[in-house]
DNA sequence: GCTACTTTGTGCGTGCCTTCACAAGCGGCT
DNA sequence: AGCCGCTTGTGAAGGCACGCACAAAGTAGC
């Protein structure tokens, strides 16, 4: 098993009831993020010099559900030693092929405030195959000025300094009001995966995939549990850790 | 795909029971991440001087489906008019007490690096009922200064300083090999939900709450989604359709 | 080679979330 | 008043994800 096809794309084992094709092996969404976390976790286990990692250790420390990781990792192909556990080196490997990590992606900032300072000065990205290779903004004060050996563009220049760069990943950490004229621009580039800080919902053609993040909207969901948990705690009832019931109590 | 939205991050902490409150109603943690994002838009469309808007409205300015739009509406209570659609005001102020934003929490900032700062000057949570009330680190170059008014205490009061001015809610931007002993600090002091933006899985007890805001996997998902578009474009396999989705993704 | 033990890979039941479709309700028009 | 058109609220169905539990498959010991 550890000497498995290496080349080819080892299309799922067995009875494998996908009508095959070459790749169509689709991942679910909730298993490709996860798999970002494992890779994180068996890159510092690669460090510290460990050869095998079972799913009960590598779950525990990612946490989540033993099953649940099996799982997801069935999904990348069968890397894992029956009694032993998983090969962390090739399993890592594996995982970053999966994920498309193999091919560095260029990313363009495009806001490069407050936020965006933080976000352009992160070693995090670059680090792990994704440098911000391209900075816009529209102040003057601002557009001129080197963060990491990067220029940073008048947005203007959005459309052909993407191109020529080849940009695939676009962050946007404009005010708000600014951010679907910016995406729009991107668009316009031809990036189709955008990352958005800013407190808008971007409106954007299908072919185009947009992941937010939002902070406010965190700590809102954040504050309904604080506010769950106090009224929960003036009836006595007990918090209990009956099911692992995703839903939540709350007065009316 | 771009729809997989999700917002469940979280850990699913002490249990969040049905434990049959007598006035107690339970509403899907999806639904609750999309609150937040109708209650922005409500917000501006209030501003707008909006009498009235139609669940189609609405759910196209936030990116979902319609039905699932007056679902979700459907937890808050019946506040819409057959034929007309919501009440602004109304239903925007219902939201908020659902969300239990009626009472302002108190929010720490451990960590005012380069990410700490954005965050700490960031208006966006002030303004929407969450004050920076207390700030921590240990640089004594940073230990001491003023940020918006507030001081930056050094970590070691974090258990002090943060029952005097009732904090409920954490944000850790340190380092990763230093979040899990700030992360420890909050619970002592009694904090019960953190939002952690750190690279690491925090451990805490059943009744602590933890978020995580991962840049670093959202840009692995997106590369995951472009380099699965290059691939398909070859066999001409279709796109996906594209929408908005709400947040953060990760297990536990 | 055989047995005992460990850990993977997955079939399957369960439950949440999403989406469709439509009856019920409300305002306006005649 | 009565009818019409529009929109809400929700029952029901389908899909997806989770997690249990177990057979398969490998290692270790004799
Ligand atoms: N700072 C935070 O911690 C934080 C937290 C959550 C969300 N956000 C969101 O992130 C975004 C940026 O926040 P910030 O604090 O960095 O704001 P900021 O005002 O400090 O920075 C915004 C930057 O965008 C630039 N800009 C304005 N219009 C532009 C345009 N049309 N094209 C290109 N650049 C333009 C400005 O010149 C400025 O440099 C905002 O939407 C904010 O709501 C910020
Ligand atoms: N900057 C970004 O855009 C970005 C993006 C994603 C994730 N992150 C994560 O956010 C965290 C902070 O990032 P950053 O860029 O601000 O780093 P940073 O190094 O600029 O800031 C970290 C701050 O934490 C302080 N600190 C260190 N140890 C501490 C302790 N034990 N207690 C309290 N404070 C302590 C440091 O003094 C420093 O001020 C990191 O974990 C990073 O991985 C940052």
């Amino acid at each position: 098993m550890t000497l498995r096809s290496h080349a080819g794309s080892s299309a799922r084992a067995g009875g494998a009831s996908r009508t095959a094709a070459k790749l169509a092996r689709s991942i679910p969404e909730a298993t490709v993020a996860r798999l970002a976390v494992y890779l994180r976790i068996l890159g510092e286990l690669a460090e510290q010099g460990a050869d095998t990692v079972s799913s009960e250790e590598l779950a525990a420390a990612t946490g989540v559900n033993s099953a649940k990781l099996r799982k997801d990792l069935s999904y990348v192909g069968s890397y894992g030693i029956r009694g032993v556990g998983y090969e962390v080196v090739p399993l890592h490997h594996e995982i970053e092929r999966t994920l498309g990590l193999d091919q560095k992606q260029a990313v363009a900032l495009i806001g490069v405030g407050n936020l965006g300072h933080a976000l352009a000065g992160y070693g995090g990205f670059g680090g792990r195959g994704f440098p911000v290779t391209a900075m816009f903004d529209v102040d003057p004060d601002i557009v001129g000025i080197r963060i990491n050996g990067i220029l940073v563009d008048h947005v203007r220049d959005i459309s052909a300094v993407c191109a020529a760069r080849g940009v695939t990943i676009g962050m946007i950490a404009t005010p708000g009001s600014a951010a679907q004229a910016v995406c729009d621009q991107l668009v316009d580039a031809g990036v189709e995966c955008i990352l958005n800080f800013a407190p808008v919902v971007l409106q954007v053609p299908d072919r185009v995939e947009v992941r937010k993040v939002d902070l406010a909207v965190e700590l809102q969901i954040l504050a309904f549990h604080v506010a769950r948990r106090r009224v929960a705690g003036t009836d006595g009832s007990e918090p209990a850790k009956g099911a692992t019931n995703g839903s939540v109590v709350l007065p009316r």
